[in-house]
DNA sequence: ATGAAAGCGCTAACAC
DNA sequence: GTGTTAGCGCTTTCAT
């Protein structure tokens, strides 16, 4: 067995509570007997078991973290790691430890375990997994969480934080018009998606705002790519730059408009939400809206410690900022 | 305070003990006692409280996993995501948690407090943070541990997992060969690597058994790509296909080639390894060497599990196979 | 087959 | 300022 409490109160010669209120700065002890505690523990290479901290003073000093590996998008995956990591790095610097799950099993199983069998203070989880029932059972169990990505339908009382997806479409016009463009079209894949909707209502509130009124928004598919560039090429279509809902469109996009011997970013700009590894070598390299993911697990766990330390459940959602990286494919 | 083993006890009127006993299976119960406490445990929503499960027995079900979101390396962070919920759900499946860490420190702090303050029975670590004062500290204190990633000087008994990058090669020199080309060409771009040595140990000896006498391994440079190219057009260089390092890599080659109107995979064959999210969406999609990361997240787990059980350290290390998917940039 | 009791390592309420 | 003691919830000998 490892040298325990004990053992540095017997070295010493005090009792392992003042062993314990030293470790826990909980009550004042003389300047002597600290240091010789702490020699001691030193000189024994002592270590508290985190275990029988635990049990003793109901906390766990471990947050709980869900990830959805079902989500096969590869963007999703390729920068979660930063996120994963920024949550671990704010967690470490408050003594705090990460459990991981990644919850296969349906009825959130894991994570009601997680809850049951007190494993963790608090929570961050993925909004795809987020039931009635499970809030339900943080409540009933007031253990705090954070929801990564914006709930649909807000009931409930919880935090949450996600991209301001809004806030990447004004981005992305705004440059647009500032480098000479005037007539942007948004391509999405999926308009009923809640980050779509706001990439909508981004542009078209930009749009309004900066007095453009020639803009459009299409839904993503070849024949409606070709379809509009064909109208570009003939004249009949005014557009002159597209924004893209991520770079696996935007390259198609890209193909398409170089079969019809368009110029980027001359007769047409292009934009796109995302930045995968291989945008900035594309031809042209790929104006990106970029998205801080570590951000964004970063205040995800900042948000859960200030609940964990308050324990009334707070309302308050977090929009993380999106980044414009200009390259070549827009006017400069 | 929740439910515990007392009170089921109570309830049943039988001793806390007995309800450890059926718990754990471990002693025979009337089947009579047996059900009433089950029917107990239901209706009063008993769960363990893992942390004191912990303290009795001096085992903590969870096994730690050491990320190093320091690799700023894009595709090894892409992917990351599927080793870690690979590990996650071996885990879970033998009942054990998964304490995650980046360990930013140095020093290896972090990894040191899992072991010292018996956090985890076990830990996965990438090969990036081996240090012998390290592997030592593991030995001291019994803590199985599974090394994501080939050592480099494997000193002292240890296990390992890493991608089959030999077989990755001779993949690779196979199917082009197969493909009627006959004069393949390896890029890569710096020899002194672990996995780029294997990579050309791989291509070297598959060359040979294949009775090649003409290959050649290059460093990537635009300048060497370049050259070669102009070698190729104008006779000097027999060259028909190139083995890629990386998918940029490949990017930037393509480039080159269609600067010089070079048909592929008609003159050259293209081959890569890594499979990038583009990859498949570029003109032509890349005929990939792919690695099943979830598979080497799943057997470095299940490594570690074998090595807990066993007790003594076994020395066992673990290549996953490459896949070949075949696309558009190689003749079919 | 089951009860009693000690103990895992640490904390905290209560003494003095 | 420090010792005493009673737990935290569960496991595990030792009885019977």
């Amino acid at each position: 067995m490892s040298v325990t409490i004990k053992d540095i109160a017997k070295y010493v010669g005090v009792n392992p509570s003042t062993v314990s209120r030293v470790m826990n700065g909980t009550a004042s002890i003389s300047e002597e007997t600290k240091k010789r505690i702490y020699d001691a523990m030193a000189e024994l290479d002592y270590h508290p078991n985190s275990f029988a901290r635990s049990l003793a003073n109901g906390s766990t000093f471990t947050i709980g973290l869900v990830i959805n590996a079902g989500n096969k998008d590869a963007f999703s995956n390729a920068f979660f790691i930063q996120s994963v990591s920024a949550i671990e790095t704010v967690a470490q610097a408050k003594g705090y430890s990460v459990l991981i799950t990644n919850d296969l099993q349906s009825e959130n199983t894991i994570i009601k375990k997680f809850i049951l069998e007190k494993k963790v203070d608090g929570i961050i989880l993925p909004v795809q997994c987020m039931d009635e029932e499970l809030v339900k059972m943080l409540d009933d169990n007031k253990v705090p969480f954070v929801v990564m990505g914006e709930p649909q339908k807000k009931k409930s009382k919880m935090c949450w934080v996600d991209v301001d997806n809004e806030q990447g479409s004004r981005q992305a016009v705004e440059h647009l018009i500032e480098s000479g463009y005037h007539t942007p079209m948004l391509w999405v894949e999926n308009k009923k998606t809640i980050f779509e909707s706001k990439r909508t209502k981004g542009f078209s509130d930009m749009c309004k705002e900066k007095r453009i009124d020639d803009y459009k928004v299409c839904t993503y598919s070849q024949e409606n790519v070709r379809r509009v560039l064909e109208d570009i090429v003939s004249g009949i279509d005014k557009t002159d730059c597209f924004i893209c809902a991520n770079n696996i469109v935007a390259y198609n996009i890209l193909k398409e408009i170089k079969n019809v011997w368009i110029k980027v970013p001359e007769r047409i700009g292009l934009i796109t939400f995302d930045n995968y590894p291989l945008a900035e070598y594309l031809e042209p390299p790929l104006t990106v809206i970029d998205i801080d993911t570590y951000r964004m697990g970063e205040q995800a766990a900042e948000l859960l410690f200030e609940n964990m330390k308050d324990k009334e459940r707070k309302t308050e959602s977090r929009l993380i900022p999106t980044q414009l990286i200009a390259r070549e494919s827009t006017r400069s």
